[in-house]
DNA sequence: ACCTGAACACCGTTCAAGT
DNA sequence: ACCTGAACACCGTTCAAGT
């Protein structure tokens, strides 16, 4: 519980004083968002497992909202971008959207809140710098260059937080038999399709699943995904 | 600010008793976080709009997790579902998809968490019934059944999320300067493509942007990124 | 510069008690 | 059945004061 004790059972200071970081009390919220879960973020807690006082990270951290801003720069300077010569574009994006899946995956509890602030920051311009230099590269240009980056950023990022979504919070409750009772007893005329696909969808399909993308990874629909998303703009740019 | 005012300045009742209903708190808390955002919603101010005590609403909602969730399907529930016969199927996915955006377009400050919370409840088994069903008459089956569905609800609704994303917290920054001062700073060759496409790019696209889809909308690039997704699931249908 | 310690104005939730 | 009223264990943030 306590990453960084300070304290003495007594009280007293176990070590000489070494000032704290912003680099350290990122790290320490990213460890409690990672194990815990992003409600569990206290700015009390926080500090309690730092041992200092509360008003002690408002020094280093400005406030909570910037504290997270913060984290989520961290995780997004995690994933890797791949070179740009020699790499085919559409591989360049398969590649990228990979990368940044794995990266908050191992972040599930922060994705959510992630892509609820993909916007500017100091990090953030070399992911869409590269972005926009391999569409450019592709042919799209103008409008459709602009369309073409957010539809690449917006549907791998987007799916990312919807896949990492939390768990329905009574992890106890028995959802699967939950699920199909209320299958059994919703219309048979009105759910036909997904009666005739049950062990396909149940638990693997978005709103048909009660557990979250951490337990049950969705590996083979995000690169389906990916795929879908790289055909569609190839034959956007032949028909534009 | 009182949206149900039942007592009167001199705190007598101004009606006759009656009993709040689920429905009612799920209305009044829907109003809240449109009118003040998110996290602004509190059980204890939702309570005082309604003119009762806190502990009233668990009598009506179970807590705060369980209220949210009802107001997510209360949303769901305003998304229209075209007909699945005499449409196309790619006509059918883009018309859900720029309905979703309507709805929770109208719901900015939920958009969020709406979509971390894609998951199995009633009202939301009509809607992945009619997209399983029309890609299923499109053609698809099997795993790739599952993955077509899970693209095209990933990608819009995930989509939908990014877009709608609260603005940056200091609503009085001067973003489009301290942006341009940072493109300004950064070592021209780090970044030249958004450079060089910066009109077009600034505060339009996802992570280049600092106002939210609410106050500047992406319709191009939602629409974009509707039709390359649907051009990649029919290039997919043909190569499988 | 960096942190303590206390204070302020909030939270979500529970529960006995009322009607 | 439905709500009051109080209580409990928390929050984020500020600020004077220490070193």
């Amino acid at each position: 519980m306590v990453a960084r004790p300070q304290l003495r059972p007594d009280g007293t200071r176990a070590t000489a004083r070494v000032p704290l970081s912003p680099e350290d009390v990122v790290d320490a919220a990213l460890a409690l968002v990672d194990g815990d879960g992003f409600d569990s973020l206290s700015m009390r807690g926080l500090a309690k497992s730092m041992g200092v006082y509360p008003s002690a990270l408002y020094w280093h951290a400005g406030n909570k909202d910037q504290l997270l801003a913060l984290v989520c720069q961290r995780v997004l300077e995690e994933i890797a971008l791949p070179p740009l010569d020699g790499t085919d574009w559409q591989d360049w994006i398969v590649t990228m959207g990979t990368d940044a899946r794995r990266v908050l995956g191992s972040h599930p509890h922060l994705a959510a809140y992630f892509v609820s602030q993909l916007q500017i920051s100091t990090s953030s311009l070399l992911l869409a710098e590269r972005t926009l230099a391999v569409l450019s590269r592709a042919g799209f240009c103008g409008d459709s260059l602009l369309h073409a980056y957010n539809s690449v950023l917006g549907s791998i990022f987007g799916w990312i937080s919807g896949e990492f979504a939390a768990d329905p919070q009574d992890a106890g409750f028995a959802w699967r038999e939950h699920f199909e009772a209320e299958l059994r007893a919703t219309d048979k005329q009105l759910v036909p399709t997904i009666r005739s696909n049950l062990p396909l969808v149940a638990n693997h399909a978005f709103m048909l699943r009660w557990s979250s993308g951490q337990r049950v990874p969705m590996n083979g629909s995000f690169d389906f995904m990916l795929r879908s998303l790289t055909l569609g703009l190839a034959a956007q740019l032949d028909s534009g």
